[in-house]
DNA sequence: CCCATATAATTGATACATCAACGATTGATA
DNA sequence: TATCAATCGTTGATGTATCAATTATATGGG
């Protein structure tokens, strides 16, 4: 383990720590886990979608959408429904009263978004992202390299 | 939910997004979940050590660490015992051999957190390793405000 | 029309993290 | 010294993410 790779273990493991208590203090700010959170921000941005895209573009297992869906479902705050054409395909949209009261509630909770990333300038925001991205890259890239060459 | 907001709500999502990918292939490649690899390079930088230690250092729950030690002294990697002057404290430390396999394979595996981080200047390292740091400590800080505001 | 295949969603098994409660040991103090 | 509090480690209950297998539906080629 040399200096140059201790210095990014050093990061990997900061990054995983950050990520655990940002998740943590978020699902207690927000009364709801990130998972749920990452799902109803998807439904808030596109309405009305088919749960195929929902399991594709939220970056959570298939099995815990639906898990996570039928959850919302009894609550109360989604609404479930097939069409005519497609009996397999389900579609999924925020209850009308809900999707009001998430809106809401994301004004008053901005806050703590705007408070995690306190003392960053706009250009450290961008900066941080374009890192983010550039990361993320990278470990798509490295798995199909690796993927042949581990056992 | 304003721009200025949006961006940092990205920054949020997208910080998870990497985090759980990076996740995900460090385990397929390492062989080991990251909470363990967590473990086994704390006893590997501290060597012999009071489990609460670990437990206090670690970003784990102590549950869990005590659960991730059982399995790993039952593998043989590592040695647990009490010291004569206090029968509550139990020491953990690397088994020779497991420490020695260890130091060999990250060597191995080290290939891999480098590629996760290329086209990573020295510098923008550092700046990466800052920002994280810098939200830790604001999300820290967020919390004690809120611990009265929120419900 | 029949069959192979693809797609959509779900379930079961498993693993892990967290919280709360607990038992054991130690230290401090009245 | 008897007791109360603190510390250390563990366990049980619970929630959730993941993978593999499964069911139901749709589609395309012989």
């Amino acid at each position: 383990m040399n200096d140059s790779c201790s210095v990014r273990l050093q990061i990997f493991l900061q990054l995983q720590a950050v990520n655990k208590d940002l998740c943590s203090k978020f699902e207690t700010c927000f009364g709801a886990s990130t998972s749920r959170v990452e799902i109803l921000h998807y439904l808030l941005q596109h309405g009305e979608v088919p749960q195929s895209s929902l399991q594709k573009e939220v970056n959570i297992d298939a099995a815990a959408v639906t898990r996570h869906l039928k959850q919302l479902e009894a609550a109360g705050t989604i609404v479930r429904y097939k069409k005519a054409d497609d009996q397999r395909a389900t579609w999924v949209k925020l209850d009308d009263e809900a999707q009001r009261h998430i809106e809401q509630s994301y004004q008053e909770k901005s806050q703590f978004i705007e408070e995690t990333l306190a003392d960053f300038s706009e250009e450290e925001l961008q900066q941080f992202l374009h890192m983010l991205s550039k990361v993320s890259d990278n470990v798509s890239r490295v798995t199909k390299q690796h993927l042949g060459g581990e056992k």
